[in-house]
DNA sequence: CCTACCGATCGGTAGG
DNA sequence: CCTACCGATCGGTAGG
């Protein structure tokens, strides 16, 4: 049992990676099983479908996104909003770096599962966003951020960290902690009235 | 022969919305031919392959971004690095806007080009980011922008405006204009040292 | 996890 | 732009 769980993780790191790559529409079912040495029937001794391949990727992903973001908020509920947004967007960019690929996958190939779970996947992403939203609209409603637009400043911050998934690589040039101080500072820089 | 250029567009234009609705490697020859009511094999009448396709949508992309930089960049020369910063801003949003599809093929498939092409795409990206951050270092060399990592700030700006390739839609809640507007406004911000 | 196999679809060509 | 067709590959199943 134990072991049939690593090999089902396995599977989702292998496919991560492939489908960062190339994309889940131009990874094949074969491709995944030659990553793991296996043949590409022997997959389904582990899984239904190629597609629950993506959905386990995207679904934890999404957990990971949502336990980050709710944690953070509980940290700091008390803090003012400056602070609650700051402590919101290091821990998406946490999530981001501790697993680049599966962020990238989370965030470009979430189109290709089925109408149903992708429908639900919308609803949860719907969800996180306003978590942003309504961290910006405090702000704002203090005077600590400008009056802004809060649904394009939530999009224009979120999109802005999601390209770390893109570029991030764990050997590069920046350390995890020094790409989310930037992407803090940048982000709060973005929203806030004035800077002393 | 005018003939046949414009159907060469019309099969652009479908390809745009499929690729970006579904992504290039879900898109099959037999789909774009359908748009445009016609046989799949009769689609290489205009074409020579599928990658072709691709390429041209992401080369006319390419050159739009470059031309409007470029213009952007030829306007404000003498300006201060703000300015610059904002003109060069604008003018990648509303290449984006004008053409959201094709900005967004252009952003998420451009990995599914022959190695030589990618690899030629890569070069024209760098050029066009080398602008950016360009901009940005000028900037920060005279005290407009705070000191940062150009690289990072390029980056941060970049994949934040690419981003509206995502979720813009004429139609939508906000005008290009108004877009445009915010997005400027944003990215300034996220580089200013203070606002007054 | 394997071998053997399935129908469907893929990008593309030949010849008109 | 069409019909007819190609070999290759696709996701997935049967039966062990």
């Amino acid at each position: 049992m134990i072991e049939t769980r690593a090999r089902r993780r396995e599977i989702d790191q292998v496919a991560s990676e492939l489908f960062h790559a190339h994309g889940y529409a131009a990874t094949s079912v074969r491709d995944i099983a030659r990553a793991l040495d296996i043949q590409g029937a022997s997959l389904y001794a582990h899984v239904a479908s190629k597609e629950d391949v993506l959905f386990s990727i995207v679904d934890r992903a999404a957990a990971a996104f949502e336990a980050a973001a709710a944690s953070a908020e509980a940290e700091t509920s008390t803090a003012d909003p400056v602070e609650r947004l700051a402590a919101l967007v290091e821990a998406h960019v946490d999530v981001v770096t501790s697993d680049p690929r599966r962020a990238s996958v989370f965030v470009t190939e979430w189109r290709h599962l089925s109408a149903d779970r992708r429908a639900a996947m919308a609803a949860r992403r719907d969800g996180y966003e306003r978590r942003f939203r309504g961290v910006i609209a405090d702000g704002v409603a203090v005077g600590a951020f400008r009056s802004t637009d809060t649904a394009i400043a939530a999009t224009f911050v979120l999109t802005a960290l999601n390209g770390i998934a893109t570029w991030y690589r764990p050997d590069g040039r920046l350390s995890a902690d020094a790409v989310a101080d930037q992407y803090v500072d940048l982000a709060l820089r973005s929203l806030t009235e004035d800077h002393r």
